[in-house]
DNA sequence: TATCAGAATATGTCTAAATCTAATTTTACG
DNA sequence: CGTAAAATTAGATTTAGACATATTCTGATA
């Protein structure tokens, strides 16, 4: 993610981070070792402290350095791998695959919570949240389908939104920030519903995604998202 | 993952970023609004202009905002939903569960790259590689079924290593660091060979993931891992 | 010998000031 | 009117210096 191909404009932070990246791959400096302190590696790379401190940053980030006050800074014993991965918005990911973005509503009501779902996003069961069903296509082909709540006593205005011809994602993406949100991968079995809105076959393996987001307030939305096969997801750092 | 929640050690920087959240999430600055430079956050907030650009340099970084030279900083119009998400370490989840870990060899030979492997890393085919099976248990019951690659003529050592004794997934982390890796969530449904070594039935719907690292000189490693569907996998931010 | 106070040290953070760079706007010119 | 050069602006990065804070180390003391 912090990655950058050495060049002429590259920042100095970054050359040194991947400098110090090149000792440790190649096992200059093996796990655990101790490595030079910040005043020294700013001597070596005739650079002032801040800008050192920045790069071992970028690298304790990745998970390839372990810095404690006073302690110092040793090579990582098990690097923690750590991706970070945008989370897909529908629409984006299959128009820049060069298809025709469309949807379907299946279904938009107010229905009392059921517990499952109540525990997850810590709330009570029955109350009272909108429900929405819905599917994307991909050049007619369904990509994904929805099965939503939304917490309308947070969200000023969501009961008065018609999704026939708004996308809730985006609509939430808009007019309902988060500060935090949790992601979840599974996999199951298509059911009859499942198979039926992606065209596939009951017993297909599905990959699931459960998202919640939250506000300051509580929750907001918690939505599952079943997956078409044709449909991957990935990462990278 | 760069959150903190206010208290009196709190770095100054943290807080500023809490509170232009804050303002993002509360609406008083919207979506695609130009909000004030970095002097003049500097001065709202009793700052240094550089501690105001670290503040402003994690909200871009969480999607939140979007930062341009000379044309200033607005609020993202598609704050794009980023997760910061750990690998897991199969032994290490298993063990936070309380579980006892171990794991099982099913292989282990040197045998030519199949092309549809070859493919993903970017070697060519029938070239021979280390290939490995392997079932990881928790209090014995099977947790995941890794298949495995290793580009073992850019591992020095990888060919003497018996890893009947020795977590394959550990033994890379420690001696074969990475600069670049790659992840896929998929689904499959159980093929026979899946369904014994994980104990299931027949085309239970399994979470597959496939991960690739490379380093400055090659591909290292690829994997094929079958979760268990009792086993998910979580991010958060 | 065990323990606690204080010194030492490496990282964490902030500041103020400067330079650099990418964009945008303005100005001057054909 | 369109275009290219010049000025302006706001973020990006670096620097040097300072103080804060968490640990570790070192003795002195009980």
């Amino acid at each position: 993610m912090t990655e950058r191909q050495p060049g002429p404009t590259t920042p100095k932070a970054h050359l040194i981070a991947a400098e110090v990246r090149r000792r440790i791959v190649e096992q200059e400096w093996r796990q655990g070792d101790r490595i030079p302190d910040e005043v020294d590696l700013a001597i070596e790379f005739g650079a002032a402290r801040a800008t050192v401190n920045k790069a071992m940053q970028i690298l304790a980030g990745e998970g390839l350095l372990e810095r404690k006050r006073r302690a110092g800074t040793r090579v990582a014993t098990t690097p923690a791998g750590r991706a970070t991965f945008t989370i897909p918005i529908v629409r984006e990911q299959i128009e820049s695959a060069g298809m025709t973005y469309s949807h379907r509503l299946i279904a938009q009501r107010r229905s009392p919570l059921p517990a499952q779902i109540a525990t997850r996003i810590g709330l009570t069961k029955g109350r009272v949240l909108i429900h929405l069903r819905a599917v994307h296509y991909g050049d007619g082909k369904p990509f994904q389908f929805e099965d939503r709540w939304i917490n309308q006593s947070l969200i000023p205005g969501a009961d008065k939104v018609d999704f026939h011809h708004m996308n809730a994602n985006e609509w939430l993406v808009r007019n309902a920030p988060y500060t935090r949100t949790d992601l979840t991968f599974s996999a199951e079995n298509a059911d009859t519903r499942d198979a039926r809105l992606l065209e596939t076959s009951l017993g297909q393996a599905l990959l699931i995604l459960h998202r919640s987001t939250w506000n300051d307030a509580g929750p907001i939305t918690t939505v599952r998202i079943a997956c078409h096969p044709r449909h991957k997801i990935s990462a990278t750092s």
